[in-house]
RNA sequence: GGGGGAAUUCCCGAGCGGCCAAAGGGGGCAGACUGUAAAUCUGUUGUCACUGACUUCGGUGGUUCGAAUCCACCUUCCCCCA
């Protein structure tokens, strides 16, 4: 199965420019294409990630990629699927967060010699003067057309300032400055980025008279049609130190039924077949097919290594065989600890598993901890420090637990 | 440029000068039921020394015994006219 066949099977082509073309191009491995990434933050994410993924499917299938980083758009701001305003970034924060997205990055996409490429748009962006960009750039687009594109349509009402209104142009010129300075004849986005990306090839075509396509990727969504990757604690990150690696297991272990197979398809490398296989599964495998799925994004991104303890550990909280210890562990300094030992309700806090005394004590009330397997009713109830020695296991309702140790 | 309106707790959104830590919904957390799922039901959801005290209603001052509520100014947002 050639590569355009196998994004398709696995759902993850949404819209392209023309098919026949791109198919031909990516399936003899002539495409040089560009992904950008915005870098509002100082990690990846899982929206990222598949984004990552496709231009590591692509690049086994001989394309080369240009990574594009948004240090000059980043200044801007992409108003699409926003109904409000993105807060600026100060230009420190935007050169911190691509020097982060590059070393991520290195995990998945091999950069060696005429492989693949990263780029900073800050670097011709920044230069750029405006009455000339008017003259040579503006004059190619119309307001009419940008106007009616999706992405600006529910905007208008809430309101959209100039500045986001300028973004597509922005993401245009990239494509037009890679297409001319790097040879790029092809861009690569989410779903939502369409109509910027569109607005680029019509920029090449109406420059330069040559074809550069475009082509999104169906974005994750679960069932519920929102995005996935999203806790109520924030985004799912790739940096181990913002999510570890066990809850970044937990994760993708605990995914609606509804979403698992979409996501083995979408996210994994596992081959067509199995995956074509799995779908014949009896019900009743559900909870393999979950762990199959978390284990092999684990392992994608954190490692082997990673992924087998976080398996470990999941395997010794959740059905009580293997061993625990992989747990996420706080450790203590003997002197956190008073010699008479620690209330539950202050070490609940102390191990951040409670961010007030007052939940931690509502917690208690309703049933809702467990200390080395014993339900916790006795809200004055003291862990001593000697047991603390040893380690503790503190349960908070049925998915969290940590271990407590003075180390 | 002129006129009008709005800002409340994680979000949306009610709120008469005292009975307001502030209705209701969403979300979160926990309990029951389950499969570490979904749906459903129950409890809970500012902080602490928790039958009490303290800090919150865009900001700063003021009126008052008492202010989320009234006044002034400031900030931000929205709407209408030009």
């Amino acid at each position: 199965m050639k590569i355009y066949e196998e994004l398709q099977a696995r759902g993850l082509i949404a819209q392209v420019t023309d098919e026949e073309q791109i198919r031909e191009l990516i399936n003899n491995g002539g495409a040089k294409f560009y992904i950008g990434f915005d870098p509002t933050a100082d990690s990846l994410h899982v929206g990222h990630f598949m984004a990552l993924c496709l231009m590591k499917r692509l690049q086994m299938a001989g394309n080369k990629p240009i990574v594009l980083l948004g240090g000059g758009t980043g200044h801007i701001g992409d108003p699409s699927g926003r109904t409000d305003m993105r807060s600026m970034l100060t230009a420190e924060t935007i050169n911190h967060n691509c020097e982060c997205f590059k070393k991520q990055m290195s995990r998945f996409i091999d950069f060696s010699e005429g492989e693949a490429i990263v780029v900073n748009n800050a670097d011709w962006l920044l230069n750029l003067k405006y009455v000339e960009l008017l003259r040579d750039v503006g004059a190619c687009f119309s307001v009419n057309n940008m106007l009616r594109a999706e992405c600006y349509k529910q905007r208008m009402e809430r309101g959209l300032s100039f500045l986001e209104f300028n973004y597509m142009i922005m993401q245009a010129y990239d494509f037009l400055y890679l297409h001319n300075n790097y040879g790029c004849n092809m861009q690569f986005g989410g779903d939502d980025q369409w109509s910027n990306m569109l607005a680029g090839s019509d920029l090449i075509r109406r420059k330069t008279g040559d074809d550069a396509f475009s082509m999104t990727i169906t974005l994750l969504m679960n069932s519920e049609g929102k995005k996935m990757g999203k806790t109520a604690k924030g985004a799912v990150w790739l940096d181990p130190n913002k999510t570890s690696p066990f809850e970044f297991y937990q994760y993708w272990r605990n995914v609606d039924d509804a979403d698992v197979m979409k996501c083995i398809r979408m996210l994994t490398f596992i081959p067509i077949e199995e995956i074509d296989a799995m779908e014949n599964w009896d019900g009743s495998r559900i909870n393999e097919k979950k762990e199959i799925l978390a284990y092999a994004l684990t392992e994608l991104v954190h490692g082997a290594e990673e992924a087998e303890k976080a398996k470990a550990a999941s395997y010794a909280l959740f059905s009580g065989v293997g061993d625990d210890s992989n747990m996420p562990t706080v450790e203590f300094a003997d002197a956190d600890i008073a010699d008479e030992g620690v209330n539950v309700i202050d070490l609940l806090v102390m191990m951040q598993l409670c961010p007030s005394k007052g939940e931690a004590r509502r917690l208690l009330q309703q049933g809702g901890v467990t200390v080395d397997g014993e339900k916790v009713s006795d809200l004055g109830m003291v862990i001593s420090k000697a047991s603390l020695k040893e380690g503790v296991k503190v349960r908070k309702g049925k998915k969290v637990y940590k271990k407590a140790i003075i180390g």
